[in-house]
Formats: structure tokens, sequence, C-alpha cells
DNA sequence: AATTTTATGTCAGCCTTGTTGACTTTCCAA
DNA sequence: TTGGAAAGTCAACAAGGCTGACATAAAATT
């Protein structure tokens, strides 16, 4: 199962299990460094990862459903409420009943709420933009792309959805 | 600050926010999958994603100790206290007095620690090599570089110090 | 019109995994 | 011999997951 440096059969020669592990090391360290500055900023204001995350797909899709949300972040609804419920009150979401579905609450970012994500994703595209720099166009692509081939199918799909119009 | 289409001064047209927001989205499914089959199997054995955590670096360094593991998984000894805890409890790692240093624990995993961890990684690496196959290897390249500019500085030394002697 | 389903919210309680702070034991090294 | 590093332990707490049960309103179906 280990072929420490041989040539495979089409180019699969980088497939050994170390370069694998070292992969699986790279992403867990790079999770880290990716999450640092935004977890700085969100503790000093007494949120914590769950709202940034919250905050980030509210300002990605203004209107969005709770449903719509949830099978997003992948939680319950009842970790998702608690989350949505503080920023609602500290006035950072706003939750309006939806029009044509009044079971349905369509959420947005007030301003305050719209400055908050603001701050927390600018430190993170600060350090994206940085790794994106000092690595080169191709290795964006190539970033990029095992990423998307990492996620489960139908999230896969769902993140490729939002590709084509980005203007 | 946004440059939606433009041909940047030196080809960073690709560094627009909206670029760098696709690239954090992408980060946060990508590793949602990333964990996504250990976690499963974890779950079974009543453990967490911190114990996968430790057996991992415990299997990668035989004989490292409690300090190492601590500054290597950037938590609390108290924390890793309690998972440690439940792994030598478990029978999975064993912890032994050190030689020159009689305060330090030296940690290896026991043949049953070793095969549940292989049991994870493997599960871990089946997704890795199947998202590397299907990008192929210059996106690979492309990914362990921008992986590797994403984390903090001296998680990047360390990382890159076991890097030469891969055999 | 009556019934069922869907979307959401909420209460209660549990678990993992992180945190701080205080304190002890061991034992190396100056 | 004494200071300090390494390790462990206890207690208390918080975030953020989870399940289960239940309530309400609105939509959809029968």
């Amino acid at each position: 199962m280990n072929d420490a440096s041989g040539s495979g059969s089409e180019g699969l020669l980088y497939l050994t299990d170390e370069q694998l592990r070292k992969g699986i090391e790279a992403m867990f360290f790079a999770y880290r460094g990716f999450t640092a500055d935004p977890d700085k900023i969100l503790q000093e204001m007494g949120f914590g990862r769950a709202h940034h995350r919250a905050l980030h797909f509210i300002h990605r899709t203004p209107g969005t459903t709770v449903n719509n949300l949830l099978t997003t972040l992948g939680v319950t609804k009842q970790s998702l409420n608690r989350v949505l419920r503080t920023l609602v009150d500290e006035g950072l979401v706003e939750s309006r009943v939806g029009n044509r579905d009044k079971r349905e609450r369509n959420l947005r970012l007030t301003e305050k709420g719209a400055a908050l994500e603001s701050r927390l994703s600018e430190a993170q595209r600060r350090r994206m933009r940085a790794a994106y720099r000092a690595a080169g166009p191709e290795a964006v692509a190539g970033f990029r792309k095992v990423l998307e081939e990492m996620m489960d199918a139908d999230m896969r799909r769902r993140f490729q959805a939002g590709k084509e119009g980005s203007p």
C-alpha cells in the first residue's frame, strides 16, 4: 500500500500514505490559522465562531430563511436558534415574517450586524489574500479544486451553485 | 476596495473580495467533509475529534511528551489531560515515565490504539486520496502551498520541519 | 371544513471540549 | 539547597453541539 518514491502507473506517485498524512496535518494547521483572526475579534465581543458563521451566510444570502441556514450550516435548529436569538437580541440580525409564506422568517443583517460581519470578514480575507499572493494564481486554482473535491457531494453542489453569477 | 473584474496591476485580478469570500466558504465546507468520515467512526466508539487529534500526533511522533503534544494541538494541559486520561484508561495510549527526565511522560499508542488510529486515518486518507486524484498533481501542489501560507508562522515552521526526511 | 404537514420557536437536559485558577508532586539544574 | 519546570489534579464555568417534547401559526391536502 505504500509506494515511497516509485513512479506510479500514471503519474500518481504523490499519493503515498505519508503524503496524504501530511495533507491531513496541513489541513488541520491551516484551519486553525484560518479561524484565528476572527476568533480574536469575536472573543472580545462575547461572540463565538457559530455567530460568525451565521453572520457570514446571512450576509451572503440576505433574506434567507431559518431552514435554509440550517442545512447550510449543518446544525440543529435548537443550536442555530440559540445563536440566532442572541444575534437578534443584540441587534445584529433582523428576523422578519415572510411575505409569501408567513411561517418563514427572513433574516438579514442590520447595519450593526453588517459592520461586524465586515470586520470579521476583512480579518479573514486579509490572511487569505496574503496566502493567495504568496502562493500565486496557479496554486490558488489548485487549492480551490482540491477543496471542492473534499466536500460532501451535496455541499459541493450547493457551493458550486453560487458560481456563475459572481459579478 | 472592490475590483470586480478589472485586470490588476500584476495579474492579481483574482483577489477580489468575492473570490476571497468563496475561498473562505470552500475552506469551511471542505473542512466539514474532511472530518466527516472519522467523526462517524469516533461517535460509534464514544470518542470525539479531540481523541482523534491526540491519536494522530502520538502516532506521528511516538514517545512524544505531553508538553510537546500541548503546543502542537494548541490546547491547555487540562483539556488535553482529560482526553489523554480516557485514552489511557481505555488502553489506547501508554504513558510511560521518561528515562532522562522522570517528570516527563512518554506517550505511545498501544496495539489497540494503533488499530483505531489506523482505521480513522484510513477513512480520512481515502477521502483525501480521492480528492487528490480528481484534482490532479498540480492542483495538489497548489493546495499544499496555500495551506502552508495560511498557517500561523510558528505552526508553519513546525509543520515544515518534518519535511525533508519523509521517506 | 377538517386534518395533516411544515416552519419555527422554546424548554429542559445532556455531552464534548475548550477555558481559568489554585494547588501538589516530582525532580532537574544552578 | 532551593528555584522553577513538567506534569497532574480538582473545581468551576462557557460555548456550542445534541436529543426529545411540545406549542403555534400557516400552508397544503384531503
